[in-house]
DNA sequence: AGTAATACTTACAAAAATGTATGTACTTCC
DNA sequence: GGAAGTACATACATTTTTGTAAGTATTACT
């Protein structure tokens, strides 16, 4: 058997993000994007609507947000729960597997907000 | 005091990921780039060439690397050692900071890679 | 003499991400 | 009657990211 067939099976078992093709790239890529870090932190805090997550996060546009939201709850990382109320009121929160990954975004943005007096010290300008 | 002044105070004691300007935006954004968290894996493993990590991070094109080294290294998670030989041999290795650092995207890929059949069941198409 | 090897850089092109502005639906308030 | 409020979608423009191809320097090998 070649190696590319064998990266196909191993996928049911485990991913491995240093395999080109691997499914676990695009799961990585919404997690770690710009606005996906964001807000799966404020998620972790709780339930929020559209609305505070925009405030929460500081610069992200609308159509940012909706798309980071969609790709978040594609994933099975957030749950969205609309309201049939007049104006729209939608929920949104994290998953039992969103919790999980938020864990560990939170582990590491927080460190790096820990760190950051020590990186900046270190850091030649761009 | 306005909150804006406070904000470039704070950041001598701890980032804040969610303020629009903060300086830890940049260095999570190096630190979670497509490239940057291949790159951290495979240099926690040990000290690589250049060449060598090309192979190991599937997909990298030479300009990307380089860029992406350039950026981990102004972070001052990367180190870069030259040897003036022909021809040329550059070493990489993570620095403490970069292990640091390291320990934590290893743990968010690493969950991705496990958690990956649990993810894929309940993805949806895109 | 021509080719290979390494770690890049540079110019140019294509693709992807992001922002801006505008629209929608329906109800409540002024 | 017009404005506000909410959670989006959509078209379009701009910016950023990424890739591709080619070039560089020096030595060794054929």
């Amino acid at each position: 058997m070649n190696s590319k067939a064998q990266e196909l099976i191993d996928v049911w078992q485990r991913g491995n993000v240093l395999a080109e093709t691997c499914p676990s790239r695009p799961i990585l890529s919404h997690l770690t994007s710009r606005w996906g870090v964001l807000v799966m932190i404020v998620l972790a805090t709780g339930t929020h609507r559209f609305s505070e997550l925009r405030r929460k996060a500081a610069g992200v546009s609308e159509r940012m947000l909706a798309q980071t939201l969609q790709q978040l709850e594609a994933d099975g990382f957030v749950a969205r729960k609309a309201h049939a109320v007049v104006p729209p009121h939608v929920d949104y929160s994290l998953t039992p597997l969103g919790q999980e990954a938020a864990a560990h975004v939170i582990a590491l943005t927080d460190w790096i907000e820990t760190a950051l007096p020590r990186i900046l010290a270190e850091t030649k300008a761009a």
